[in-house]
DNA sequence: TTCATAATCGGAATGATTCCTACTTATAGG
DNA sequence: CCTATAAGTAGGAATCATTCCGATTATGAA
């Protein structure tokens, strides 16, 4: 259920992509790649900023957003789009189901093979696929734990 | 491909829900769910004020918010979040697949079973899905005819 | 018809994201 | 090592869909 790669790996791949492509790998770049390869809850860009500032106090707001978007141009990252709470930003760019926890806010994935839609959409109405968005909200096991059976 | 009932019964059916609740019939009510009805293309607020504009010239976007909220609390529609858009409002409340075109920006329903899914993700996981959301972006088939194969 | 209060209206506030501009830095070539 | 410069960063203003608020209006029960 978890992505197959181990976070440094994950890590260090994304950082030789960026020099291939000419990036400049700056501390502020190196340290946001370093988050979400290890962040398994699909942080948002206020929980990154957050974390970052720990190694880098002074990093700004527009740095992150420049550097996810960065990142999610390039195809390294998906965003996720809330309209009720921020974005949140997901290192798993496979096509796969997010479990949205309702309670806690946590997300995490579940690896699935979800192509069998994908044909049937296009055989029975045309509508090509790119991209996908398959979400469930509920209650993680963790939250159902707590209270309530 | 299509949801079951006419528009015109999808309509009645929620004015008398809507009574038997004990809400106000007012004519923005009416209006809007006349509109939410027949409108296939999952309208968003501002596509609703328009319309509404039509007939209640003096409407405010406050009222289409507030009754959106309403129906959506009472289960009647299903708002679809974007956060690089405004959201969109869905008449068809049972679980379905959107699949959102890119070019022209239209919203259109598949139904498929797609219940297979959550049980599994219950089972591996301890997940417990209480809503969806399943959707695919690509390119209609009205757009893909127009130019490109 | 009257009345209580739910609904409506217009506008201000909100807040995540984007945009803008000036300053700083990482890298390549000499 | 030094330097030039394109790329990146910081800070703050702007944006814009949505939410919130106080004042006014109108529905529906009595
Ligand atoms: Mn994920
Ligand atoms: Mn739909
Ligand atoms: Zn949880
Ligand atoms: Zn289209």
């Amino acid at each position: 259920m978890k992505s197959e790669q181990k976070p440094q790996d994950i890590e260090q791949t994304l950082i030789s992509r960026l020099r291939d492509k000419g990036y400049k790998l700056t501390p502020q770049r190196r340290e946001i790649i370093r988050i979400l390869a290890r962040d398994e809850s699909h942080p948002g860009a206020m929980d990154i900023l957050r974390e970052v500032r720990k190694i880098l106090p002074r990093i700004s707001m527009s740095t992150v957003y420049y550097t996810l978007d960065m990142l999610k141009k390039e195809g390294f990252i998906k965003e996720l789009e809330f309209y009720d709470t921020e974005n949140r930003y997901d290192i798993n760019v496979s096509d796969h189901i997010n479990l949205v926890c309702t309670t806690c806010g946590k997300i995490t994935d579940f690896m699935s093979d979800v192509h069998s839609f994908s044909e049937s959409v296009e055989k029975e109405t045309g509508f090509r696929p790119a991209r996908m968005r398959f979400e469930y909200y509920g209650i993680c096991r963790n939250c159902a734990g707590r209270n309530g059976r």
